[in-house]
DNA sequence: TAAATCTGTTCCATTATGCGGGATTGTACT
DNA sequence: AGTACAATCCCGCATAATGGAACAGATTTA
């Protein structure tokens, strides 16, 4: 499996170039990613034709170039959601041992749009791409409980079709259980939807603090939560958080340094 | 002046992925830049290892990756704004066939954050990094314009500097300006701050309808505006828009299609 | 003001590096 | 089993990228 030399360089460059957004000179970068000079020269050339990177008005530092912003924007939201939670999804998968999802409402189904994977001998189904009625599963669940009461109303006047051996089907148990996600802000669901099966789900925010999609943390009930309950919830809503604010950055956040 | 051709190849690529954000595979990426399965193969190889783009889950076919978004995400808002604006800056000043700044409030002052430049034999000044009181310049008074009527007031208080033969000096006359503001939604500065300078600014709003940054139209006065005023301010507010739904599509927008 | 010391770009001989046709493997569909 | 399509691998070839050195600006120092 080969790799091409230098498209990595001008990854490596472009990292180099991201990290400073100060702006650097070629000789900094070169010195950096530990290459000649005349040869960081030449990539940054063919980088600053593409527009991926820029060279500042009065400095002439590099700078990222709206060729890179360019490959995000075109991006719908949700894809854009997925690329920019992934790196948060992973270290909690990594911090907890199982396979962490996320989840975007539609509608009044529970979209999967991604899942990152533990590798271990014994794994949960990867769900994503998979659409799920609310009242079924925990994700759902939260996007129902985020919901004016009026809204979930109309949603419990429907038939709740079991799905799992412990679907709640019935209208004043399922308020119950929305009523007690609106206070703590997660959702357990212990072998409800398969046998074997324990999830976690906590909602992820956006800046006007409505429930954009929700992580959820799947994994077999003999392992899984490990240790206290009360600690996995909170690492799964400190990564929330995390995911919140990186929403935030681009929208919203007004940070004024120089 | 030479150029690394894979590097090129590689964004000829990343082009042809984001432009499809449902997935592609190999051959459709090869057949679309126009080079043979091998070599596309290697080069998405290679992609793949630097998490520039990824593949989905299920059917294997090529999406954008997070080593780009994370490119992009380590920016500071600033320069986010200005890669995500830049694009419609570009056009904007095609339009008008004059330069367009971009600023940003940075607490009492304006700091004009990126111009693009419409090359003519008579051009007017690059601000990029200037940073001037609000009620000197078009775009800082929108800023002030969008405060309450108490932040107004104590702005109005300290006293009003002149820069330029027109700088509003008077407090009185100067609300008077800012309810202007408000009601219209642009300001027109004709002479005012340098003699030979016309401007105008038309305000940028994220999804919280808060007033992000200013786009400024500047020019020489014996040309701009060219035609009827009310068409430049049309144009104008059109591009303001058109950033604001990129904005929104970050950090709020909701678009689930599949 | 000339020497010194930065900077970034260009040149060009060298060869490693990327290229791509074709073979191979893998997967899906009849 | 057989067809059809996908993606990857192989490997000889030569092109395309490399990097040391020379060059050209800009800024600083004496």
């Amino acid at each position: 499996m080969s790799s091409v030399q230098s498209i990595e360089r001008a990854f490596a460059i472009l990292d180099v170039v991201a990290a400073h957004p100060q702006g650097l000179g070629v000789t900094e970068i070169a010195a950096r990613v530990g290459l000649p000079k005349s040869t960081v020269s030449r990539l940054l050339g063919t980088l600053e034709g593409l527009t991926a990177v820029s060279r500042h008005h009065k400095n002439d530092y590099f700078q990222i170039g709206s060729g890179v912003m360019s490959l995000v924007v075109r991006l719908p939201f949700q894809q854009n959601l997925v690329l920019l939670a992934r790196p948060f999804l992973l270290r909690l998968a990594e911090q907890i041992g199982e396979d962490v999802g996320l989840c975007i409402p539609d509608g009044d189904s529970a979209f999967y749009v991604d899942q990152v994977r533990h590798d271990g001998a014994v794994q949960v189904k990867d769900w994503t791409g998979a659409r799920l009625p609310l009242h079924v599963v925990t994700s759902g669940r939260l996007f129902l409980a985020a919901r004016p009461d009026r809204q979930v109303e109309r949603y419990l006047k429907r038939p709740l079709t079991p799905y799992g051996p412990g679907t709640p089907t019935d209208p004043a148990q399922l308020w119950q259980r929305l009523r007690h996600i609106r206070e703590t802000g997660y959702d357990w669901s212990l072998e409800e939807f398969a046998p074997g099966l324990n999830a976690l789900a906590v909602p992820v925010q956006n800046g006007a603090d409505e429930v954009v999609a929700s992580i959820t943390l799947f994994g077999p009930s003999f392992r899984f939560p490990a240790g206290e309950p009360a600690a996995v919830v909170q690492v799964a809503q400190q990564t929330a958080g995390q995911i919140r604010e990186q929403l935030l950055a681009f929208g919203q956040k007004m940070e004024i340094g120089d």
